[in-house]
DNA sequence: GTCCAGGGTTCGT
DNA sequence: ACGAACCATGGA
């Protein structure tokens, strides 16, 4: 993965400070930086995002390391090796059988477009639309390979996003996934200053902060004990 | 045994 | 445009 080096603090001049900030703030002084996505490849990312869906990622990892001590965590090998076989492998990540073809049209797609590199030229939405037709590849999959494959500036939404800003009221949560990602993205974009990547290492890091905090606090039924953003 | 996890597709209404 | 069933493993 490409570390986010810029150091994501936002800056506030003018104004109060806005309520998505201040939990960004609360979260950073509460965890430190996540450092994600785990992984050491943009190609590991992708197929992470894929593993991941509705999953555990504990379950995930068993899948990865299998993939990597058999040598398959390479785009030829990855798309030449039989379905079959590749279900067998990542069958401790569940769902072994969708997810074994959506690899599949992940890495078609990945060698018929000549690889990642040639990827990198194309355009953030002309690259987020070509994602989406991808069968197997929704909205907050195409968005986590967009930001954290493709260093590109998406707010990913998950399930822990509309949880956690609907229990402090900035959101209803049952809102279209594309209207919260614009949202959140308009709110927090001019807070990043002009350069693009600082606004990358913010969503980066804030996706990752918010899925850190549902984890640990943040689960469907029970409420917060010791919710870092109640002291604030 | 039941519920949930870093979703998406398909098929009903 | 929504709602529900479906996919499947492993941990709590």
């Amino acid at each position: 993965m490409v570390p986010n080096q810029q150091h994501p603090v936002p800056c506030t001049t003018g104004r109060e400070t806005p309520a998505l900030i201040k939990i960004y703030q609360a979260l950073y002084r509460a965890f430190g930086p996540r450092h994600w996505w785990p992984a050491e490849t943009p190609l590991e990312v992708i197929v992470g995002a894929i593993l991941t869906q509705n999953t555990a990622w504990k379950n995930v990892e068993k899948a990865i390391t299998n993939l990597k001590s058999a040598g398959l965590l390479e785009l030829p090998q990855l798309n030449q090796l039989p379905l079959r076989k590749l279900a067998t492998i990542i069958k401790p990540a569940g769902y072994y059988n969708i997810k074994a073809k959506r690899l599949r049209a992940l890495t078609e797609w990945l060698e018929n477009s000549g690889g990642l590199e040639k990827l990198t030229a194309i355009p953030t939405p002309e690259l987020r639309a070509q994602l989406l037709q991808i069968h197997g590849v929704g909205p907050e999959t195409a968005d986590s390979i967009l930001l954290y494959a493709f260093n590109r500036p998406v707010f990913v939404v998950d399930a822990y996003t509309r949880r956690i800003f609907s229990r402090y009221g900035l959101i209803s949560g049952d809102e279209p996934y594309e209207q919260l990602k614009n949202w959140l993205e308009q709110e927090l974009t001019p807070l990043t200053g002009k350069s693009i990547s600082q606004a990358v290492a913010l969503f980066n890091e804030y996706h990752a902060l918010l899925v850190h905090l549902g984890k640990t606090h943040c689960r469907p039924q029970p409420i917060c004990p010791g919710c870092p953003l109640e002291s604030d």
